[in-house]
DNA sequence: TAGATATTTAGAGATTAGTCTAAATATCTA
DNA sequence: TAGATATTTAGACTAATCTCTAAATATCTA
């Protein structure tokens, strides 16, 4: 796992929300849009940062593509902040 | 605690590392400065934020002055980062 | 009090990041 | 195949960030 590239993902505000968003469900990149003042331009380029630190994961659904919350990342990411503070 | 201003704080890779020295022992400014290539007004400057984010306190002995972790913030960010994927 | 040491503050320069609009790509449907 | 819908890419602009040097502040010691 790249840490710097995970850090820089969860420094943004806006970031934040939307992994927040998919906590409770997977979303279409519109229908995450309508949560946002800003345009989807934007956020599309918001979306590429959480893929990249593989924060998230998408699906097409014809024209639509899906986005979901990767938790099976959630354990590298508590021991990245686990490891802040203790251990090695 | 100030979301944004933890993450913001967490995001760059010297401060990070300097939380990482201190995880060991609480230093001057001086000896941290020891470890980095960058001038001491820089890394100054990485002190200031990582106070403001309340992840290390300071003690002046003398002319120096003494940076340790802030251990009683850990159980925040860790609950910060929990929440980013699992709970509410 | 002077000079030395330790640290921070101020201001400037360069890079990075977040935003926008316009255009491009991909898919669906009539 | 055309047109509509969904999303991303490209390029530009602005603001924030990180770094530097020079100067300021605080403390110690001779």
């Amino acid at each position: 796992m790249q840490q710097q590239i995970v850090f820089k993902a969860l420094s943004d505000p806006t970031r934040r929300r939307i992994l927040h968003l998919l906590k409770r469900q997977s979303m279409s990149a519109g229908d995450i849009a309508e949560h946002f003042d800003i345009a989807k331009a934007s956020l599309s380029h918001h979306f590429s940062i959480l893929k990249q630190a593989d924060l998230v994961r998408t699906e097409r659904q014809g024209q639509r593509i899906i986005y979901s919350l990767n938790l099976s990342v959630f354990e590298d990411v508590a021991s990245l902040m686990f490891d802040l503070f203790s251990g090695s």
